[in-house]
DNA sequence: CGTAAGTCTTCTATATGCTT
DNA sequence: AAGCATATAGAAGACTTACG
């Protein structure tokens, strides 16, 4: 047996393709095509001399064997991170700010930026919440370093995703009668999701009324529990309350919104430390598709 | 020591077969 | 029929070896 026994690469494609549950949902996160990730799989199984992924049904799970094994390879590939950011460490040091919707940095990103701290203690961030508006005018403004904003792509801008959008209501809130209509609980314009909201609502003849505007998304997400209104949003975040709502309440569907890592056009300050993490969030590009157990 | 030729490794593109 | 894993052929690059 050569030296050394596993190859972290395949080590890295083995992580991706037990998270992913699958060979070509792993080779989209390792930028392979999936023929390339299974024989990948199939040398790394060689170095293991054993099984590490078996099909169940339509998907692949890890072995006993594979899920030691990736256990393993987690804590080398943290090691292999930190030991390439030590060397890096004396350079940066430094601020980053960063924006990012509400939901977006309550329940994604927190995971996110720990894992990028922990490999630059010497790195601070500042974490700007705000509303898709508010952001682009303060990355115009140069006082963001980065972005991260649902929406339509912009130069430069690097896609970490793409989310369902939903239409999320409360279980209290009845269906429409026929001519009734639907009351709307949105942000106020502009926002992305309230535009592809009435744009689906307009395209399907349905009528709406506005039941309830607010520039707070915690304001609307109670509103929306509480059985205001239907809104329009990814399930990020959302109340245990609110539930996909569009097929019960007789809904068209809503396009997947797409989320951006923007940076600022102004290069200087810290260029390298917001490339860094920009490049961590594009690498990792971890947005939740869907979690496991959650219904529709 | 430097370079050219041969070999090996690993990728993509495409085809195929299996599962749902 | 769609979605997925895998088999195969060929291409490209990395590595090794032989030779001047």
């Amino acid at each position: 047996m050569p030296w050394p026994r596993f190859d972290l690469p395949l080590l890295h494609t083995l992580v991706a393709a037990v998270d992913a549950g699958g060979l070509v949902r792993a080779a989209a996160r390792v930028g392979l095509t999936p023929s390339a990730v299974s024989l990948q799989m199939r040398r790394l199984e060689a170095q293991a001399g054993c099984a590490l992924l078996r099909k169940q049904g339509r998907r692949l799970v890890p072995t006993p064997a594979g899920e030691r094994l990736v256990s393993y390879a987690r804590r080398l590939l943290q090691l292999d991170e930190e030991a390439h950011a030590a060397l890096q460490e004396d350079a940066e040091a430094g601020v980053v700010r960063l924006g990012a919707p509400q939901d977006v940095a309550e329940r994604w990103l927190p995971g996110e930026l720990a894992r990028f701290a922990r490999t630059r203690p010497r790195v601070r961030l500042e974490v700007v919440i705000e509303r898709s508006a508010a952001l682009r005018e303060a990355l115009a403004g140069g006082r963001l370093d980065l972005a991260l904003l649902f929406g339509e792509e912009v130069p430069g801008a690097a896609l970490l995703g793409e989310l369902p959008m939903e239409w999320l209501a409360s279980a209290a809130l009845p269906r429409p009668a026929r001519g009734e209509p639907l009351p709307l609980v949105l942000f106020d314009p502009p926002c992305a999701f309230r535009s592809a909201a009435i744009a689906a609502l307009d395209g399907a003849g349905l009528p709406w009324r506005l039941a309830l505007t607010s520039p707070s998304l915690s304001v609307l997400w109670a509103s929306a529990a509480a059985g205001l209104g239907a809104t329009a949003r990814t399930p990020l975040g959302a109340p245990a309350a609110l539930r996909p709502a569009g097929r019960r309440l007789g809904l068209p569907r809503l396009a997947p919104v797409r989320l951006w890592l923007h940076r600022t056009s102004d290069r200087a300050a810290p260029a390298a430390l917001a490339d860094a993490l920009a490049k961590a969030l594009r690498d990792r590009h971890a947005v939740p598709q869907r979690r496991p157990g959650d219904r529709g």
